[in-house]
DNA sequence: GTCTATAGGCTGATAGAC
DNA sequence: GTCTATCAGCCTATAGAC
């Protein structure tokens, strides 16, 4: 919106604005950056401000707090919701688990490969967590209800094969091996289109998939996962 | 030490020693139990003081300021060691790559299951990661080599099952799979023995191994490591 | 919409009594 | 070895001018 004019209204920065997108959208830029990189606590307002190029007063007038901030962030899905669980699921045929399994792996690692500045990070820190001046428990619970999907279509995979592991550690396996994306990119190792496959494989695996099976079930699910984001460019990434 | 007598040099406190340990020791285990909790940064030495029954200034008798205190317990360590990696490959026959993995996976289970108040997130915190005043580059050292240790072995057991997945990649997915210990206790849930092996099994499974081969390599490796750490209660740790 | 100015609180740390 | 007392600095947030 406010790329239209350079003639905005109120009084004019000290320092001309530069950035893009809205001056909301700015501060939302640099507090992604630093809270991911410093931490939320260890960030100060003043910080945030500087980045962005305003005064550190001037943030209140587009959030009510730094908590304010922090939520906004937060709001900025990441994660796989139940609805797109079903979609999966739909999209597959029924005696295909393992290609189901696999295409959710592929579009959770996807989402935490493009999200800007490893937003990812936010939900495991303790400052975020015990900062519970906002909703955290519904990321909790999309969180574990994504985690049952995992443990579900992963141990109806492992009955396959004979891999007895109990569908809650084989769930929190999965979405552990997923969230690799996230220590990936804070260790600043970018996440292409042949790590997300690698990554997927292993989940394949980890369910007790032979080799063949991962084979056909990565193809099918490369294919039905082009078919679900057409047109962009395929899982690159940078690190930051 | 402090055990020996209740009655100690220097002024009483205000409120009696009813602590375990050291006046030090109870310092880190009061620290250690909220970094881990709310946060390094957003953990003041108030609250620490508080936690131990102390007023906030006494801590500086202790320890020169509170970064001494994080890099205190930064200094326990909470890993395998590259010299424990070779006694490890050391103890297996070397046809048996798959049991040294699985060893190596269990002895590095077992001990982030067992440090303290979950110390091993401290090394994943932003702010403390940029809070340089420390020697966190030796950190980073070690836990590559730990990485490349399960990259070599698991590549080296991937081989035998046609499994070709990079090195580097494998390797960075088994830690990551190991490190799932400390998001279970994150997250409140015990880590049992069970959970132990069946995280380890998961790990050969990632690198292809069939489910008789990962049987017997989990056989061979918990009798290696109950003789490794004898006489101990085996794995079992509240999740705090 | 951004500025200046400032309030009020909490922080980490030091000095010196006991 | 712990206390009291205190400091200077930074923090978030508000009020009101432009």
């Amino acid at each position: 919106m406010s790329s239209f004019s350079r003639v905005r209204p109120g009084r004019p920065r000290l320092v001309p604005d530069i950035g893009v997108g809205t001056p909301r959208e700015q501060v939302l830029e640099a507090a992604a950056r630093l809270f991911t990189s410093k931490g939320f606590a260890a960030t100060s307002t003043r910080e945030i401000a500087e980045a962005v190029g305003i005064r550190q007063a001037s943030l209140y007038y587009h959030f009510a707090g730094k908590d304010e901030i922090l939520a906004a962030l937060l709001a900025t899905t990441v994660r796989p919701t139940q609805v797109v669980v079903e979609e999966i699921v739909a999209l597959v045929p029924p005696e295909r688990v393992e290609t189901a399994l696999c295409l959710l792996a592929l579009v959770d690692i996807d989402t935490l490969a493009r999200v800007p500045h490893n937003v990812g990070v936010l939900y495991q820190l303790p400052d975020v967590v015990s900062a519970t001046n906002l909703d955290y428990a519904s990321f909790r619970q999309a969180h574990s209800e994504l985690t049952e999907a995992y443990a579900n279509l992963g141990s109806r995979v492992a009955e396959r094969y004979g891999v007895s592991t109990s569908p809650p550690a084989l769930g929190s396996m999965l979405i552990q091996q997923v969230e690799g994306v996230i220590t990936l990119r804070t260790d600043g190792k970018a996440v292409d289109s042949d790590r997300a496959t690698e990554i997927a494989a292993g989940c394949l695996r980890l369910c007790g998939c032979d080799r063949a099976e991962v084979d056909e079930s990565i193809r099918r699910a490369k294919a039905l996962h082009e078919q679900l984001t057409p047109r962009t460019t395929q899982s690159v990434m940078s690190p930051g």
